[in-house]
DNA sequence: CGGACGACTTGGTCAAAGATCT
DNA sequence: AGATCTTTGACCAAGTCGTCCG
């Protein structure tokens, strides 16, 4: 970002010097340090209850002092601006010595069940709330599997078939592992899968017999559960199906061991938690060791507490640990930024205003977990939007029934909006045409001429805007570089918002501009008029103090000016197709604002990772309920666990026609005996999901159960919709949702599969186990792509430039058998004599050109691989971006090789983590 | 308690920008 | 240097989820 650009308003003034100035690393020797230790103790603090002595972090501590200090002095960019480099890209931090602890040694949580009688009464289990720590029901089976990724507990599971028809294999890697192969790697942290569905297994019939604490007992319903989720291998065909384990694997022996000690207590957990550090530093390579001792702070940590208090500030409520140590901070943006948080929050207004209408707040009071009180901000100032320019008539006339037409400006600009949408498949949708029609008519007026869309012939404005483009193009790189800064010049005091006294950049200043309505699948009001929006339509929403933007049209005015700080907005329009429903202005994805936001997602997602055994312990459980609801919210929960499904909130007929999981219908879901289901839906986007899965048998049958009788357009789930749902999960958890779960699935696999892989190797190398990994999260999560237009030319191409080199290869070859014999090479193809070279430079060609093929094969079997998978999409929204730095910082690979800039800016957050950090 | 409302996150596409190849 | 391929970012649609209200 440009800093310096900015406007230079009295207020940015101080600020922007900051931001232009390299920070240092915030985890500079002091702070970090500190912070550290704080969390420390803390943690020990907290584990006190447990009886179980916070161990090793005694142990952990130099270490981390030292890693700390040599990160320290690093330069770090300013939220605003990427850093030029990475302070992740000089690891030196690693060279502490310190290696892996035995973490292992388990601690025995004295008092397990406790947490369970703090539990509501509800029948569902409720994990103890994150302030008592020791009560985590979950903890116990934890060293097993719950952290372990969705693919890892279904192995195999699913082979899904995109839109486009191609079918794409589960992943391959782990599920099938068994316990202990993985050691020596970072592999402990979890246990193998293996042995947690061992233990799973063994541990459900056992806990069917035990009766200590509902907890158990849960527990025990859990693990068989995910036992059996398990073991099911994909039902697949795909030849990644062979990793799946068969059954009786699964049923291993050792495993059963294992879980033992998970039912008994909470300790479990925190066995778990410490496997896990363990495993991780191992996993490198000599460099990582630093983020042992990290690891094992953490681990003591997040034993004693559920993952609120992390040993950084991760685990405090954001306003906290804004509030803690301004100080500690050594980024001069973030210090900034604090102490700004801090004063806010004290003034904090209460939600008094609710009762009013819109006019100030409309909003409610209520606070959102985690943010201040539901404060987002003190002081906000902004200058409102940039409106697209008035339209300019071309006078190209369009044909009706082979004559030209004369359209009025407002006539023509819709002619165009729909002319310019010639070459889209748009064109074959009735619907869209359907839609275009109507409204535009309306703007024709009745005796227009123009009376239907048959008789129109749009070519001569459709070919006037290609050669539009056409000319755009050929413009000189000086013009288009003038007409950039013209355009920046003009936009750039809308780009920034100060907020709470910190330059932030916005989001989307620019209004949308007037057009035809693109809805994705088969949405009813495609092709509808997007009117024009103007001043009038749009609410701003600023700082009291702050002064009112000026309405950038001459004449108009805003139609309203609110000063609401409980929401992040600055301005916002009805959307012109759906007038109920609104398009807003919001900061960018790299400000403080998102970034906290962001920062609480994840920690509530790594919260789960403490529920999640007890959570899954519930829902097997209720797989036999008697309350039906009961019993489809327990198997909606499973497939939103299994299969990182979407809540599936209820549409409107006006909507396309798509589902999630409350929403499935009869149709969408086979079973198909003896447990496999087959789904089959248009999800969010109208991206078409389909998979088979192996389910629990219980799953099975209850899924016959809800489909008997019903038509196969009905609801599947018809006791249920997403409030229901959602309203359970928060019985089971804090704050917890539907959506929690994907995030949660997501990082723990990214986590769990780099901790897995990552090898020694080449940064290259360890840059292929991440983007696999990326990969593995995008099938999870099925965030596909369309096959490029061209993808099939380029394979072609590329195809053809491997044969050409392996030809060139065999001329080598031949070549080089000559001139061992002293003979010289043949001729080109064309004739021509080539160089006489010696055997060695020859060898030397044809290791090049070896190298050279097999590149392009990578590449070519990758681009293939990829073709219809998006792997942005989880890497913006739902991998932990600290799972990936902590990542970069152990294994010295540069985040710059992870995250573009925007990412980079995205998650600046994230940047100081701890390279121990584990998600 | 259900639905409307409101705010915010997630998501794919497309064109521009940048990188690489020829 | 221009062509071609790849990456990025703008764009804006489409989800999720909390709250309010009747």
């Amino acid at each position: 970002m440009v800093v310096e650009a900015c406007s230079t308003h009295n207020l940015l003034d101080d600020m922007e010097d900051d931001d232009d100035q390299p920070l240092i690393f915030k985890r500079s020797s002091s702070a970090s340090k500190q912070n550290l230790a704080n969390s420390e103790t803390k943690k020990l603090s907290s584990q006190k209850p447990d009886g179980q002595p916070a161990r090793n972090s005694s142990d952990v501590r130099p270490v981390n002092g030292r890693s700390s200090s040599a990160q320290k002095g690093r330069i770090v960019h300013s939220t605003n601006l990427p850093p030029a480099k990475s302070p992740l890209s000089s690891p030196k931090a690693s060279n502490s010595s310190a290696r892996a602890l035995p973490i292992t040694s388990s601690r025995a949580n004295p008092k397990p069940s406790t947490s369970t009688s703090d539990k509501k009464s509800s029948s569902s289990v409720k994990p103890p709330k994150p302030s008592i720590p020791a009560a985590k029901p979950s903890s116990n089976f934890e060293d097993s599997d719950d952290d372990k990724p969705l693919s890892t507990r279904l192995p195999g599971g699913s082979s899904k078939v995109n839109a486009n028809g191609t079918s794409k294999e589960g992943d391959d890697f782990n599920s099938v592992q068994k316990p202990g192969v993985q050691e020596d790697e970072d592999s402990d942290d979890e246990k193998p899968l293996s042995s947690r569905f061992t233990s799973k297994s063994s541990l459900g019939e056992s806990t069917i017999k035990s009766n200590e604490s509902e907890d158990k007992k849960l527990l025990a319903g859990k693990l068989q559960q995910n036992g059996s989720a398990l073991r099911h291998g994909p039902v697949n065909k795909s030849s990644s199906l062979s990793n799946k384990r068969p059954q009786g694997e699964v049923k291993s022996s050792n495993e059963s061991s294992v879980k033992k000690p998970k039912l008994s207590s909470p300790t479990a957990v925190i066995i778990k938690k410490q496997a896990t550090v363990k495993a991780e530093p191992k996993a490198e390579e000599d460099d990582d060791q630093i983020p042992l001792a990290h690891r094992a702070k953490k681990t003591v940590t997040s034993v004693s507490k559920p993952k609120a208090e992390e040993d950084d500030d991760d685990t405090l409520p954001i306003s906290q640990r804004i509030k803690k140590s301004p100080t500690s901070v050594s980024k001069a943006p973030s210090v900034k930024k604090v102490s700004k948080v801090v004063s806010s929050l004290k003034k904090t207004n209460k939600k008094s205003k609710k009762v009013i209408k819109k006019s100030m707040y409309s909003k409610s009071s209520k606070v959102p977990p985690g943010s201040g009180e539901g404060q987002k901000w003190t002081t906000l100032v902004h200058n409102g939007v940039i409106f697209p320019p008035p339209y300019k008539p071309h006078g190209v006339k369009m044909l009706y029934k082979g004559q030209p037409v004369s359209l009025s400006p407002e006539q023509e600009e819709v002619a165009t909006m729909f002319a310019v949408m010639l070459d889209t498949d748009y064109m074959s949708k009735p619907q869209f045409k359907e839609n275009f029609f109507s409204d535009w008519k309306k703007i024709l007026g009745k005796n227009h001429t123009i009376q239907n869309l048959e008789g129109c012939d749009f070519a001569p404005i459709y070919e006037w805007h290609q050669r539009e483009k056409e000319k755009k193009k050929q413009m000189t790189t000086e013009e288009k570089k003038a007409l950039k800064e013209e355009k920046l010049k003009q936009e750039e005091k809308y780009m920034w918002a100060i907020v709470d006294g910190v330059k932030e950049k916005v989001g989307n200043f620019r209004v949308e501009p007037p057009g035809l309505f693109r809805g994705r699948g088969e949405h009813p009001k495609m092709g509808k008029l997007k009117k024009r929006i103007r001043p009038r339509d749009i609410t701003i929403n600023i700082g009291k103090d702050a002064p009112l933007p000026e309405c950038p049209i001459p004449g108009e005015r805003w139609k309203e000016i609110r000063h609401d700080n409980t929401v992040t907005w600055l301005a916002f329009w009805n959307d012109p197709i759906n007038p109920r429903e609104f398009k807003y202005v919001f900061l960018a994805a790299s400000s403080t604002l998102k970034g906290q936001s962001d920062k609480e997602k994840y920690e509530k997602a790594r919260l789960l990772k403490d529920y999640i055994h007890g959570i899954r312990a519930a829902y097997t459980k209720d797989f036999a309920s008697k309350d039906p609801m009961k019993k489809q919210v327990a198997v909606a929960t499973y497939l939103i666990d299994k299969l990182a499904l979407r809540a599936g909130n209820e549409k409107d007929d006006d909507e396309a026609d798509t589902v999630g999981c409350c929403t499935l219908k009869v149709e969408n879901v086979e079973p198909v005996p003896p447990n496999i289901l087959k789904f089959d839906f248009l999800g969010k986007d109208s991206i078409r999901y389909q998979n088979e899965v192996e389910v629990e048998s219980a799953v099975f049958k209850a899924i016959q159960q809800f489909r008997s009788g019903k038509d196969g357009s009905e609801d599947l789930f018809d006791k249920l919709d997403t409030s229901k749902l959602n309203a359970h999960l928060k019985e089971l958890m804090p704050g917890l949702t539907a959506k929690v779960f994907r995030t949660y699935n997501a990082s723990i696999t990214l986590d769990d599969m780099l901790s897995k892989e990552t090898k020694g190797g080449e940064v290259a190398e360890k840059v292929v186990v991440y983007q696999h990994a990326n990969k593995e999260v995008a099938i999870i999560c099925n965030h596909q792509r369309t096959v490029s237009k061209s993808h099939s030319a380029q394979m072609s191409r590329l195809n053809e430039k491997i044969e050409e080199l392996k030809g060139f290869l065999e001329d080598l070859k031949t070549d080089l058998s000559r001139a061992k014999k002293g003979k010289p090479p043949l001729k080109n193809a064309d004739g021509k004599p080539k160089r006489n070279l010696n055997p060695e430079a020859l060898e030397r060609k044809i290791a090049q050109t070896n190298a050279k093929i097999e590149k392009m094969e990578r590449d070519k079997e990758t681009k293939e691989d990829l073709k219809t998978v998006a792997l942005g999409t989880s890497k913006i929204n739902y991998l932990d971006p600290r799972i990936t730095v902590a990542w970069c910082k152990r294994h010295e690979v540069p985040i710059e090789k992870i995250f573009n800039k925007s990412l980079l800016a995205k998650f600046a957050w994230a940047m100081d983590v701890d390279p121990g950090f584990r998600f």
